[in-house]
RNA sequence: GCGCCCGUAGCUCAGCCGGAUAGAGCGUCGGCCUCCGGAGCCGAAGGCCACAGGUUCGAAUCCUGUCGGGCGCGCCA
């Protein structure tokens, strides 16, 4: 946790706090010190409502508490050249005033810690398998898989940065009824592009996108699977053509998802734990354990047992497996790969899932506990001022390349992941292409190409851009500059947050404020033009702003401009 | 009917392990470019934080209920 200056006061105060907490019997006091900024100027730069909290456990008024505890911490040899005042105000709170020569120290060495600065804040880091987006590979992915694909991917580099060992990973359904459909469906498009009649199936996958499919095929093999496609002469004409799909929609979706800079370490198929034996192994591992019995002719597993409401079929009458088979199969290899913990993105339409899946992990006697499922809300399409549902049959679905191609990556992504996953979503595409240029990820984006237009500029006059932070005497910093310092350093702070709460959000909303900030010192502050001393330290300030809004870009799959186009270009 | 999520400025949404005067972007109105990038800054208007109770010194935040919206409740995936 390098860098990590409020960290750092935090355990100072508990250090010197400690006897007032031995004397008043409350030993766990110091884990309860909360550091916040104050929300107005005159309350300080730090404070805390540590007297507050303890007011209730040792029955004494809050301001009493605070009187002492200030006294402490005015005299405390911990805290000495770090505090310029304490006050206490209000009801009891605690406020502090850092001195210049603290903030810029802090800030000297939030510089130094470069790219470690507010990384591995993790309090236990964890080998996590991180899965999400998941799609049938029998389509294009829509806009509801794009906020999955910005905030699981999102997710991964916050993870990482907090200190976890992340993998991520596309499980493929490649398996099953659907898929069935999908390659009769195409069978029937391809021999219909030959001029062969073959009957599409009922409830088939409508639409242009299997026409298009049949069409490369074409385009690649001619009319070499004609026989192929007709059922009558080949039964198997669906297996066939269904694999070919899978492969091209895959492709497809790999492309797309890297276009959104959205990689996987794996991509999982369903179907290989079916010829495995895999899922028949867990099957015959949840019979021996007493956890299954047959009626109606089917094979059911007594989730009621561990919390679900209904228990499930996992066999059907006509010896089929059901798709929760598989997938107990699927967690059970993921467990068997040595993970701490594995976190599911899943929509908000899956919900009802989640008490199954963890009952059956502990039927197999697995912790539910390592099983952390994340529901992400839908994306509503709006269209004429009206909601839509995102359809494929209904031609209202927006798919992630159309949004891509509308908006762009970066408006796109920051888009998506600037509001939490778990609150629906309307996105008016043509709004959303009118607003790009407005779009907020252009105000964070521009302090970064400012800054860096800034640090060009002082290359060139020589002014000594890479200077130290602390080149010579700072006696005095402009009030603008030492709210740019405070709010650097929340930074440790809003990055482990991101990470607790599974919140990238947490990241946009603070590299916005970051940037305001900037901005207004930019208006107040010179930086070339000031003296030699304070330019120096004003260009490492500079420099420590520009990296920490990369950094928070970075953590979201924004890129940090050098420079921006000019508008209307 | 039962379960999960949401209800905060005109619009889109942050804030929700309780804290001081509730924020941002967009939109509206008024100022600021001989000066490091005006995609910016400064100011103004705009709010019973859905509603009603409860817990607390203190509630947008926690608990209960009501209303409104979304999503589930398959031998589909």
């Amino acid at each position: 946790m390098s860098g990590d200056y409020l960290s750092l006061f935090r355990s100072l105060l508990g250090k010197a706090w400690l006897p007032r907490f031995q004397e008043w019997k409350q030993p766990g006091m110091a884990e309860k010190i909360l550091i916040e900024r104050p929300a107005a100027r005159g309350h300080g730069d730090l404070a805390t409502n540590l007297a507050m909290i303890a007011a209730g456990a040792v029955r004494r008024p809050p301001r009493e508490l605070a009187a002492e505890l200030a006294d402490d911490a005015r005299q405390a040899t911990e805290l000495a050249g770090h505090i310029e005042t304490v006050e206490i105000a209000g009801p009891g709170f605690i406020n502090f005033t850092l001195s210049n020569k603290s903030l810029l120290g802090a800030a000297r060495e939030a510089l130094a810690a470069g790219e470690g600065f507010g990384a591995g804040t993790a309090p236990k880091p964890e080998k996590i398998l991180l899965e999400f987006v998941s799609a049938n590979p029998t389509g294009q992915l829509h806009a509801g898989h794009a906020r999955y694909a910005a905030y699981g991917d999102s997710l991964r580099r916050i993870l990482s940065f907090a200190g976890h060992d992340v993998t991520t990973e596309f499980y493929i359904n490649d398996y099953g009824s659907q898929m069935d459909l999908f390659g009769r469906s195409l069978a029937s498009r391809y021999a219909q592009e030959l001029g062969r009649d073959v009957p599409f199936p009922d409830k088939g996958y409508l639409g242009d996108y299997p026409v298009h499919l049949a069409m490369r095929i074409i385009a690649e093999a001619g009319d070499r699977y004609l026989e192929e496609a007709d059922p009558e002469l080949a039964p198997g004409a669906g297996d066939f053509f269904k694999l070919i799909g899978r492969d091209l929609v895959l492709e497809e979706m790999r492309r797309v998802l890297e276009e959104f800079r959205v990689t996987f370490d794996n991509w999982f198929s369903e179907r290989t734990l079916h010829e495995s034996g895999a899922v028949k192994q867990s099957l015959a591992e949840l019979e021996k354990a007493g956890e299954m019995y047959e009626k109606d002719g089917a094979l059911w597993l007594s989730t009621t047992r561990y919390g679900d409401d209904k228990d499930r079929v996992l066999v059907k009458e006509n010896g089929e497996l059901t798709y929760i088979a598989a997938d107990i199969a699927y967690h059970r290899d993921k467990l068997s790969r040595g993970f701490d913990r594995l976190i599911n993105i899943w929509g908000a339409d899956h919900h009802g899932y989640v008490p199954r899946m963890k009952a059956a992990l502990e039927a197999l006697s697995h912790d539910s506990e390592k099983l952390e499922v994340i529901i992400g809300q839908l994306v509503n399409i709006v269209e004429m001022g009206e909601r839509k549902q995102m359809s494929k049959r209904a031609g209202t679905m927006v798919t992630l390349s159309e949004l891509i191609d509308s908006i762009g990556v970066d408006a796109a992504r920051f888009f998506l992941v600037d509001r939490s996953h778990d609150s629906p979503m309307d996105l008016d595409i043509d709004k959303a292409r009118m607003q790009s240029e407005e779009n907020p990820v252009y105000y964070v984006q521009y302090a970064h190409a400012r800054i860096s237009s800034i640090l060009r500029k002082a290359r060139e006059a020589g002014a000594g851009a890479d200077r130290p932070l602390d080149a010579g005497p700072r006696p005095e910093l402009a009030v603008q500059e030492r709210d740019l310092i405070l709010k650097i350093l929340e930074f440790p702070g809003a990055a482990a947050s991101a990470a607790m709460t599974r919140g990238p959000q947490r990241l946009t909303a603070y590299a916005r404020d970051l940037a305001a900030i900037f901005h207004v010192f930019y208006h107040n502050c010179p930086v070339i033009k000031a003296e030699s001393a304070t330019a120096a330290s004003r260009l490492a300030l500079c420099r420590l702003t520009r990296n920490v809004i990369a950094r928070c870009l970075g953590l979201v799959g924004v890129s940090a401009p050098e420079a921006m186009q000019r508008a209307g270009d």
